[in-house]
DNA sequence: CTGAAAGCGCTTACAG
DNA sequence: CTGAAAGCGCTTACAG
């Protein structure tokens, strides 16, 4: 087995408390008695057991992190920023792939609670209030990610979705188009679905341009959905010259669809997407988008978190800004 | 406070062994004495403490996970066959991001050891000595996905690389082309470097091809390396027909290159990936690749691990099998 | 400067 | 069928 803070303590001739102190950098001990247990630490290869140490101190320095979808080019930005910043503060991440599912998420909830975890990260999805109660039992700080809540007191992380989704389509106002589809998230999705139609309907009506509903169409936010969506989009409006998809992984299923048909973006039809996942820079064409600053989310999601958990405040909720990242998919109509 | 297994014996009046014996269904009580408890549980809402119980059973149900890149789309998919089969087992996931750091992966690895958990998965990057020392001296199994050692007891699930790469590179052969570039990985990488480099050799070897070392260039398998090497190939090899490139991300970076270039793909040049990543599927046009099965390699890899950790047998090494995808990347010579 | 002892929340022989 | 007690590997008053 592994040495023990008892075995160190035994050759070291000092009591397990002294071995605790120097541990813990406390003081209270000569500068001999230390060099004596950094040495036998170093003879045993003793690490301490922070099971053990969590018992006591009741914090495992443990974070739970809650995605959708782990493997989306979504999540994995997000994850990779609350990993990175979590590391920095000697945090582990747990991982949880909820897909979406409610027993599931539940199923989660509860393994965080009894593996003690010091907090959680919620992303993406909708913090139901069943999710909320379960939480609220374990007693540990919680921020959301790309997602927001109805309970005043839960922090979160997000762009303003409205105003995002309205600046992207009138970028493409400004570029000349008129004819501007939208291909939306689910229809009943209150985080990043209704938000982003709303901001496609205040812009259009900021610029006077007649809402026709043959232009809106709903997908689920996955590639698949964009394709056949903008096949159907391409059916019953074919006059449209510019396509706003609510994330990038659509405007790419459009990307896809378009070359089937034989139908040049941009030349033919502008698409522009929403996200900024790293994969819409590596796409044909490049893909302009309205960027979230996803990996840095998920840092400032971890970094609040983690202050909430060591002061025992509750933090507020954060808008981040939104950019629009010009690349290769919007023409200029003349 | 949450409730303790004492709140649970005072108020069902019972001792907290009792109370320890029904919530493991250990059987040793009355129908009465477990009806009352869980009554109790119920009413208190009581969890069982996993840090505790950790502390005796000297099991954490907690596995970590080493990528040197999370947020690829590569480890993304290996990482939700591991999440999600290590779930229905009910072990949970540390990920850890080592950037292929060397003192990174140490210093997550001690943290690993510290938190106590159970096993380890190591994906995609050389088990350095140092590392397979600390893993030792954790005492735990371990095993590597995307990967391999010389360690003669470490278990692996993998590809073979130098056959898929082989297979590729005669597909593009079957497929008339006899002017084909390899995109390789890093010179220096043992695992998905070198061997896919050999395969190359190999077929061109088995098919009277003489190799021309200006045909084969060096990226790094990430996205911006296939564009740069691409335009470096055409500049020295202009007569080049196919490409062969190591990884999606970097076949992806051809097809981008390309599409700047002005370059048709693949009536110009042919391309072939190696990964079939998810991402291979939504690209324009959609990549023909050497697909690995990635989410089943990480169900795989989390499987042999918790049988090893449960029974404490050392797990064999298992090759799975790579397939051709055919897309439409690959254009027939005539 | 140092150690004995209690305790974190559990499990598990042991005894009855 | 049930409980008292020891113990997992630590930390932390408390006493000296």
């Amino acid at each position: 087995m592994n040495p023990t803070i008892k075995d160190v303590a035994k050759r070291a001739n000092v009591s397990i408390a002294t071995v605790s102190r120097v541990l813990n950098n406390l003081g209270g001990y000569s500068d001999k008695t230390k060099q004596k247990v950094n040495e036998v630490i170093r003879e045993l290869g003793y690490q301490p057991n922070a099971i053990a140490r969590g018992l006591i101190n009741k914090r495992t320095h443990t974070i739970g992190v809650l995605f959708p979808n782990v493997s989306s080019a979504f999540s994995s930005d997000i994850l990779q920023g609350v990993e990175d910043y979590a590391h920095g503060r000697n945090y582990s991440i747990v991982v949880c792939n909820t897909d979406d599912d409610g027993k599931r998420t539940l199923k989660y909830l509860q393994l965080l609670r009894e593996k003690q975890v010091d907090g959680i990260i919620f992303s993406s999805s909708v913090l139901k209030e069943e999710y909320y109660e379960a939480i609220q039992a374990m007693n540990v700080p919680v921020v959301l990610v790309s997602s927001e809540s109805n309970y005043a007191t839960v922090p979160y992380v997000k762009v303003d979705d409205c105003l995002a989704a309205c600046d992207a389509v009138e970028y493409l106002i400004g570029k000349g188009h008129r004819k501007i589809a939208m291909i939306s998230g689910g229809k009943e999705d209150v985080l990043a679905g209704s938000p982003r139609v709303d901001g496609y309907l205040r812009a259009l009506q900021k610029h006077q341009i007649p809402f026709d509903s043959r232009y809106l169409v709903y997908g689920d936010f996955r590639f698949e959905s964009g394709c056949i969506q903008f096949e159907a989009l391409l059916q019953t409006v074919p006059d449209v010259t510019a396509v706003f998809a609510a994330s990038d992984e659509m405007a790419i299923g459009v990307l896809s669809a378009a070359y089937k048909l034989g139908i040049r973006i941009p030349d033919d039809i502008s698409v522009i997407g929403f996200d900024g996942v790293q994969l819409s820079n590596m796409v044909v064409p490049p893909l302009t988008t309205v960027s979230q600053p996803l990996q840095e989310m998920g840092k400032i999601a971890a970094e609040t978190l983690i202050r909430s958990i060591e002061t025992g405040e509750t933090a507020e909720g954060i808008i981040v800004s939104h950019s629009i990242v010009e690349r290769q998919t919007v023409r200029t109509l003349t």
